[in-house]
DNA sequence: GTCTCCGCTACTTTTTATGTAGCAGTCAAG
DNA sequence: CTTGACTGCTACATAAAAAGTAGCGGAGAC
């Protein structure tokens, strides 16, 4: 479909130590809200988009491509983009930020 | 000390919805990492500079106005910048993003 | 044919982060 | 009282990232 433009190496890449890979990742903007967005069902680009208050689809694409290399994002023709096995693993974590902020922000 | 720039409310904040607004604020650039580096023991503005790949010290000094207004980081005189009881409490689903990284990325 | 959806790409403008210098304050030693 | 070495920052110019908008090419329904 697309261009095959990679992604830059995310910064914590040099240090070796995956924590940092994984916090500078989510701590692009959107990434996590993405994988919020994606928890249960599986979303079209657009559907996506939608859903991230229409984020622009420069930077969901470019998201969303990180994110199928690391695997934790996989596209299926006809549903669109889901979890994968890893990231579903990983919104249990996002869960127990719901509840984090549930808890502290409810007042809010 | 400083002036008494008020950061600015973040993104998610309009909806109501405490996750949007926790969301935002980790998908800040270094928010993240600084909470990460901040597990454990207390550290100043310079070491956790250090401890942040020297991050411009612009950056970090808003990022831990937001937390500490958020009330997620505290600051002490001669001991520096540390986790609230809130933020110890994010701590541990940090130690979860860790835990997950290493399962899925220990290879890299 | 046209209508409507799809995943995107291209491009310009605005926002955000980087990088570097350096100030004012505190404490300790000489 | 001066010097040196810390501290928490602020200022400002530059580079990088994100926002915002338009629209292309393809697929399927009618």
């Amino acid at each position: 479909m697309g261009k095959k433009t990679v992604s830059q190496p995310v910064r914590g890449s040099t240090t070796g130590r995956p924590i940092m890979v994984l916090l500078d990742i989510l701590g692009q903007r959107w990434t996590l809200r993405i994988l919020w967005e994606l928890r249960g069902e599986p979303l079209s680009f657009r559907a996506l988009r939608q859903r991230c208050d229409q984020v622009s689809p420069t930077v969901l694409n470019d998201r969303l491509k990180t994110l199928r290399e690391l695997d934790l994002v996989q596209r299926e023709d006809g549903t669109g983009y889901r979890l994968s096995q890893a990231g579903e693993e990983l919104e249990s974590t996002l869960l127990a930020l719901n509840h984090w902020a549930e808890k502290h922000w409810a007042g809010r």
